[in-house]
DNA sequence: GTGAAAGCGCTAACAG
DNA sequence: CTGTTAGCGCTTTCAC
């Protein structure tokens, strides 16, 4: 690969003078100009970003912690804030957390060492405060990290509000919400709360059923027909997609009939859910406003990361209704 | 953040001397190794690997090109290779090519321009001979991009046949095959011969319904409801899990019931498919052995980059028999 | 067993 | 308008 010393004797000028005219800085005469650009076009040349870094200039690399982008809804974040990125001439370092804390410590610092000019991490481990020790500037997804680490989310509790009083409205009295494990820091908490409140005000009973993250779709299923069965339910709320399309595959096995016997909404409303599952009714985290806010305070840190941004940015989520749910009282 | 030169002092030792503790290289007492160690822990310090790779050290990182992770097998098979090469001490940048040439063509730029240490790519771009004027290594994903670029890919023909032949073996006998669109050195082309020649083997018709791959889930349900209506073929062999998804839908739109009506194989085997929609019939190919695969080979050609390797490496496929399909003779 | 010093490819004062 | 030169943080001969 060229270097910028080879380019410059082709061109007969100086290291600075290329250095100029590649950075597009101090003044340069339309002839050095042109000749430099001539070398560097036969030499095939392309700066070696690494010395740039070095020397202090931005790595231009963003890392990205995620649990990973096989579950639906993080694929479709990443890709999104990729996607973004790239126009914007930044290149992302994927990193899986798999929701364990050592891995991700050892990302965390695997990205200084790579001086990464930034970080956007949704994953879903909780107490490292390790993260105020980071220099790099950080945008979390939904997480609080620390004090100074502006939170993006959607609006979990106008989210869990939306949904269950769509159950309500279509008369449903015993609405069971099936959520992720709780953990303190959790943004589903908050779309459980949005369900208690929400039942509270309309004088119906609550019934929380806790399936973690991690939990297998298999022992899932199993616990879903036991409630299923066992509370006769008339309508599931999910803290996200794939687990109502469980409720929905054990509903059909007991022979309940979806909408009729049983209502269902989950959460996320991904591109993949509503192209592939679109009776589905779930509410919809507006992805790509989330990615766009999220790079948007993350650049303004990089600029500065002394400036001031708020704790929290809560945008508004939206409710996709299918078939799942029958908009009509019953 | 600490650099080199701050460990040494605080150690009362010379920088070489640090290096060669971190490096582990050279000879060094055990007392100057704990003081440095001591030293080093005191000041957190974590090497910049920015300045490692200037002075010719591996990067450690790796260029991974996908048409993009909110699909379910490149996410999890992207997935799969960032778990497995972060394993490996190895950091992933992750690229999205949305089958656009010049993005790739960029990409492939700034993946050099990061001294790279090698590139797995699996993008549906066709012709970008430029692959063979890289320097660092690649591995190919299921195309031909090169003849010094190994394919890695799992049995396309074998996996039509399988397919097909399952679908015959159940009585079919007016079996459509709904394929991605037909370009030149495209994988599912290879899943269509397998398909054909099976059909001809078994003195049957062949029928093949090209969606590209681009093509909106929404045009896609319009021609599927069309051919099955047209056709009205006894069974549906699709060329990926997403649009099979969709034949079952539409089918189920028309009051065809599946398998009895109407049988249904995809292809891909995600784990995302097999948790949530089991009942689909689908040809499984193995993520995780293709993953190992490729790291494998990048591996052996960044040590050396001469090593002569296979031009195709094929894994075999297998089986996911669910409800879409019988297992009995009509 | 340990250190001094050159240099990886690039940028940015500082001179002219 | 252009060139000389000193580093960025690290590794690695070559000396001692």
């Amino acid at each position: 690969m060229a270097k910028l010393a080879d380019v410059a004797k082709l061109a007969g000028v100086s290291v600075t003078t290329v250095s100029r005219v590649i950075n597009n800085y101090g003044s340069l005469s339309e002839k050095t100009k042109t000749k430099v650009f001539a070398a560097m076009h036969t030499l095939n040349y392309q700066p070696n970003s690494v010395a740039r870094s070095l020397q202090g200039k931005s790595s231009r690399l963003i890392g990205l912690i995620f649990p990973g982008v096989s579950n639906p809804f993080f694929g479709e974040l990443v890709q999104t804030l990729e996607n973004k990125l790239s126009a914007l001439d930044y290149r992302v370092i994927l990193c899986n957390s798999v929701n364990n804390a050592d891995t991700e410590r050892a990302y965390l610092r695997m990205l200084q060492a790579n001086q990464v000019a930034g970080i956007i991490t949704g994953t879903h481990n909780l107490t490292i405060r390790e993260y105020e020790h980071v220099d790099a500037p950080i945008i979390s997804f939904d997480r609080h990290l620390g004090d100074n680490i502006p939170i993006v989310s959607s609006d979990n509790y106008a989210g869990g509000k939306l949904a269950t009083e769509l159950l309500i409205k279509t008369g449903a009295t015993c609405i069971v919400m099936i959520s992720g494990a709780n953990r303190p820091n959790s943004p589903t908490n908050l779309r459980v709360k949005g369900y208690e409140d929400s039942l509270q005000q309309a004088d119906l009973p609550t019934h929380v059923l806790e399936l973690p993250f991690s939990m297998s779709p298999t022992l899932k299923r199993v616990e879903i027909r036991q409630h299923l069965t066992t509370l006769k339910p008339d309508a599931v709320f999910c803290s996200d997609d794939l687990t109502a399309i469980l409720v929905g595959d054990v509903a059909q096995e007991l022979g309940l009939k979806i909408p009729e016997q049983l209502k269902l909404v989950g959460y996320d409303g991904t591109r993949l859910i509503q192209d592939y599952q679109p009776q589905l009714s779930t509410v919809v985290q507006p992805i790509g406003d989330l990615a766009d806010l999220m790079i948007q305070l993350l650049r303004q840190r990089i600029k500065d990361n002394k400036v001031q941004l708020q704790a929290q940015y809560t945008l508004p989520v939206s409710l996709h209704t299918g078939a799942s749910v029958l908009a009509t009282k019953a």
